[in-house]
DNA sequence: GTCAATATTCTCATTTTGTGAGAAATGAAT
DNA sequence: ATTCATTTCTCACAAAATGAGAATATTGAC
């Protein structure tokens, strides 16, 4: 391990649960040597992506918020998803979340969430927390949307050994995107309803969903459909809004979009 | 230049008006051949802090967002403000976005916001957003609760040529120290008031402030009363809850706290 | 104040790693 | 098939990170 991993294996030391580490400790977790570790750390808390906590200890800096903002503010994905999200929070006219997440590694991440006024629980898809792949609606929708190589790369490919437990999934993918979107309960969050629907604009590498979470047993079937149809909707305004602030998809490149 | 300088400089060609770089262009703006360019690149792209754009292009990646809610969670200054600024906006009983903002290299920067129901403006504070040291009650009070050497260092000691200028403003944070917060309008936003009072915790190396934003037309005498004791109050709660979180400040490496 | 303890920085010989110029490869568009 | 821009690869070289330990700086306790 050295150069720019060496950062990024301190940086991960940090989590939820391990919010401040002190050198040493890092020294050893990582079994690298203290002074290592000290220069390391000097040149991170430089940059602001760490910063001295009490004790010796560091936490995360605020370099993480400044460029969070950028994001927000200059990412297409974020920054078309979020005027939809308060449209569709506002014309849900029930307590809800919406979400708009996509695709991060193996894994299925929200980057921009609203919740409605007086939402009394809260979704475990939150902004910035990796979600499993193959549950629930928001996940489901973006794995129905993937292209069938980078399928088989996340969910193994046919001779994978745990390819019959796929198999049920597979066909679950291919009925949602025939239909268009993905309504799901309970399989995150009991007791809360999940609804998905695409967003895709593939020539600019872009697979996410734009997703509704309510309590189940306050929707009842025409609930239900109305929300199916906002949700739909609100996505394919994403959709419509990405697809116009793409610069013209000219040149090359177009490979590594997919990844 | 070299190490992890290069990916700083890299990440840092990114803002607000510049969020899609390709590899030419920033092999350009950085004077770096290309080719060390790309493997720069390929790395923050691995790491998830850059991603692929169309056309050859990359922006910020998603990490910021991932890392972003990390610190939301586990930051002790962060965690403490946000249930109290829930609060602030509530009890504001007006339109109003309060805010929690700390130093952060030479400027101050707002680490937690949040807005009260149908307010029609916003603030030129926003979470994430590098502001002036020297004006507006959000940045003064975090300036008159510095430590004399490292006020020196922001804006010019005793010898420094435009000493004259500071005096008014030296003067003025003496004042701020001791009545216990700060009221001004206009000087950020026009036609926009700020009432600000400190988050001082010492032995955290905090030093923050909590601030309410209205329409200064809108505020009498009692309103601005009732508001800053309503921002003292809460900023003197978030103080207490950061005391109390504190491991014992037990041993060393007390200097790099107050950097 | 002195002292002991710990965090942090510094030194320097060694080795690894990044660097840079250009060639080669990739993949999409014509 | 060919063209074009992007991206990766190769390799000799220079530069930077590494690690062990010494030196220094701070702090809390006495």
């Amino acid at each position: 391990m050295a150069g720019f991993s060496r950062f990024l294996a301190v940086l991960r030391l940090f989590d939820e649960t391990a919010s401040a580490w002190t050198v040493p400790v890092m020294s050893d977790a990582l079994g690298v040597p203290s002074s290592t570790v000290y220069r390391t750390v000097r040149d991170l808390v430089a940059a602001g992506f760490l910063e001295a906590a009490n004790d010796g200890a560091y936490r995360l800096g605020p370099a993480f918020i400044e460029y969070d903002r950028l994001l927000r503010l200059t990412d297409p994905l974020v920054a078309a998803g979020r005027a939809a999200l308060h449209e569709v929070v506002l014309q849900a006219r029930t307590p809800c979340v919406a979400l708009l997440s996509r695709l991060y590694n193996d894994q299925v991440m929200c980057v921009a969430d609203e919740a409605a006024r007086e939402t009394p629980f809260r979704s475990s898809y939150e902004r910035g927390r990796p979600m499993p792949l193959a549950q629930g609606a928001t996940s489901k929708v973006i794995l129905a949307h993937l292209p069938a190589r980078q399928l088989n790369k996340l969910i193994g490919g046919p001779k994978d050994p745990r390819a019959a437990q796929h198999g049920a999934l597979r066909r679950e993918l291919v009925d949602i995107r025939k239909r268009g979107y993905c309504s799901t309960a309970s399989e995150i969050d009991p007791g809360l309803a999940g609804i998905a629907a695409p967003v895709i604009v593939r020539e600019a590498g872009i697979v996410a969903s734009l997703s509704l979470v309510a309590n189940d047993s306050m929707l009842d079937e025409s609930q239900r459909r109305r929300l199916v149809l906002l949700v739909v909707s609100a996505a394919s305004l994403v959709t419509e809004a990405l697809a116009h602030t793409r610069n013209p998809p000219s040149t090359q490149a177009r490979s590594r979009l997919v990844q």
